[in-house]
DNA sequence: AATGAATGAGTATTCATTCAT
DNA sequence: CATGAATGAATACTCATTCAT
């Protein structure tokens, strides 16, 4: 395997570690032993250990945002029915896949950032994410909205989330899962098998009726 | 309203303050100062940091074990018919809200425990609660089973983990997320009716008929 | 010699150290191994390093304006005469020489925090020296300047700092100064001695007049 | 304005960077930034950050001898009488402020360098600074002495010191004095101005009687 | 039972300098 | 002649834990 060059072997070694341990939990020190790389060259070519991150992050989001762009416009080109709900999570899936392309750290550090975003002290990350593909993406969640069960505009932003978490745990924690899947069941999990299944689940989810009814059935 | 003790003001500090930091974020002085103790407290009673996020953890997981099966027996007495899957998944939600009793930090703390214990390096943590909580988890789970569409063991496996991860996801970030709400839509969410919300979704992700085909439609 | 308690043998050091390379040139870990503990503690006792100079600061300072204060306070009501501009210069000598008590470093690290306030970048320094001993002083400049010749607000000012320089150049390399002297005279210079031969010179400074000619003698 | 190449600029954004902030304060990384150049240059060009720093004093040292050797000369032909004290003064002013061609900085950084001069530490550049220049000044100083009041040796090589504070005082910190006075006095000081004022005081202190009394008075 | 003081191992970051090209 | 990349040593500071009392 040819050299990749400092900053290269750093952003690979970061990505492992911090799917593995989450970002407070990997240490520079980590990273860069790791790495094999001098304690400092992640100063020198990221600026701080935050500049690391906010470039693993677009590393994937950008390629994953383009995939989804093109993708999606393939599609509409190419077929004369309609998208089905179906459909439109498959090709989600197949864009995680397509930046999943070295190893399986990818997909991991990309949820677990997701992940981060959402923690109430991360508001400068969950904004510049926000600023930078928040647009990017809205035609995709526009097509997710037309597909979906009728619902008011808020039920709709609490179910995308509901969909979110499935597909942020499963795969920030698949190394975990698959792992107990494996002494449990016996069985191997492939990430692209995984995902296929979260399809049906996740259309019927958003396709689901809403319940008017307020804790009374009980 | 009464002093509570030392441990008692450990753990309730220790719960707002892991609700909204997460747990390697949240220092033990931080812990001690705002719950008025002294610095060493948390390693005299609880042994250690990891102790104090233990006695956190089986605060929450034992009633909540107990609430579930409680619920369980008293459905299945009164009731003639059959538990619906929607029945089932209405039990957890106010077994989690009974645990909610005092304030938000309760649920959030417990979630993020949760997804704690599936990362690569919590293994003791995980195994610890497996241990403890897991066949008492099992008959409840088990309802689940029946109840959902047929399908294969290591299917349902993953199908309960897309469920855990929307629970895991939307609780552990609700502060995060009704913020998100309340600037884009005006509305303000409580969190009985968001977890209410989640019923209707989750129920149909069981109850959805797995997909055979693999990622041949497009 | 009796052991001092951790903080004393911090602030003892840090004295020496300050006085010797100033305060940026002098890091906690040489105080700390100067000190004879660990390298932790000044965080532990003074916040930060910073904090640890606010206390060398105040430490002098306080009883520095206490002496002025008591000495001017009881020339005045011993003597029937008008107080002359040397003997307001005696007598802050004195209150320095007061503060001088235990060994020279507190001099000289006292001259090069005033020389440190006047910098550029510690406007912070400063304004919390101005705001905690400007009014405690302005009894003393007021009477320095009713004694001095007759000038222009502005004028007096700036003689102000002209002697503030004397003393603070004097007094915070007295320990070069005196080496020097010792080299080419062969006479050893006590501190004491030094200041009091500066009293003339300040007074005749302050007492001078004003050339109101702009560069036009020669 | 032409380009100055590498080491002009260098020593340009140097010297900017050292009247504001101090030499130790300074990058070089600052430094090089401030110049355009890069990083390696200045250790390429002066061997290294020290290097640097005897540079920029030879820059202003040089002329200054140069300029007070030849003013004196100047004097002492065209004019019958005696040189007096003040005009000693005012030639000293003048050639400093020939060497404050361009800039306030120049005056700054180099009042900042004997300040550095005579700290414990910089054996080195004391004696680097005193072997090359003390024989050039010594004719002016010996000036100084004989127009001085009498007094013995050791009492003249102090009161030189005490008039030196005043002048690298006032100078070095001339920024933040003039923005006090502004503050203060609404009043905006030039430096050529503020010189002018020194030499009355500085001519009065070198010329006031010594006191040989010795802390009697009060 | 409880605590104030202390500590060793750790954190990210900064620095002047070096070196291969 | 010049430079982009790299580096070892140092920086202030933080941490959970321990210990004498």
């Amino acid at each position: 395997m040819a050299y990749k060059g400092t900053p290269s072997s750093i952003v690979e070694a970061a990505e492992e570690l911090f799917a593995e341990q989450g970002f407070n939990e990997t240490t520079v020190r980590q990273i860069t032993n790791h790495a094999g790389v001098n304690l400092a060259s992640i100063n020198y070519h990221f600026g701080s250990k935050k500049g690391l991150i906010q470039a693993v992050a677009e590393k994937f989001l950008t390629p994953l945002c383009n995939s989804l762009e093109r993708m999606l416009n393939d599609f509409q080109m190419q077929s004369a029915q309609e998208i089905s709900l179906e459909d439109l999570l498959e090709i989600l899936m197949r864009a995680l896949l397509s930046v999943h392309h070295e190893n399986l750290h990818a997909l991991s550090v990309f949820m677990r950032l997701l992940e981060l975003a959402y923690m109430k002290s991360q508001e400068e990350l969950r904004s510049f994410l926000m600023q930078r593909y928040h647009s990017k993406l809205q035609p995709y969640i526009h097509l997710l909205r037309v597909n979906a069960a009728p619902m008011e505009e808020d039920e709709f932003f609490w179910r995308l989330h509901f969909l979110l978490g499935s597909i942020t745990f499963t795969l920030s924690n698949f190394h975990t899962l698959s792992a107990i899947e494996k002494t449990e069941y016996h069985s191997d999990a492939e990430v692209e098998k995984i995902m296929h299944r979260m399809i049906p689940v996740l259309a019927a989810g958003l396709q689901a009726r809403a319940d008017k009814s307020y804790f009374c059935r009980i």
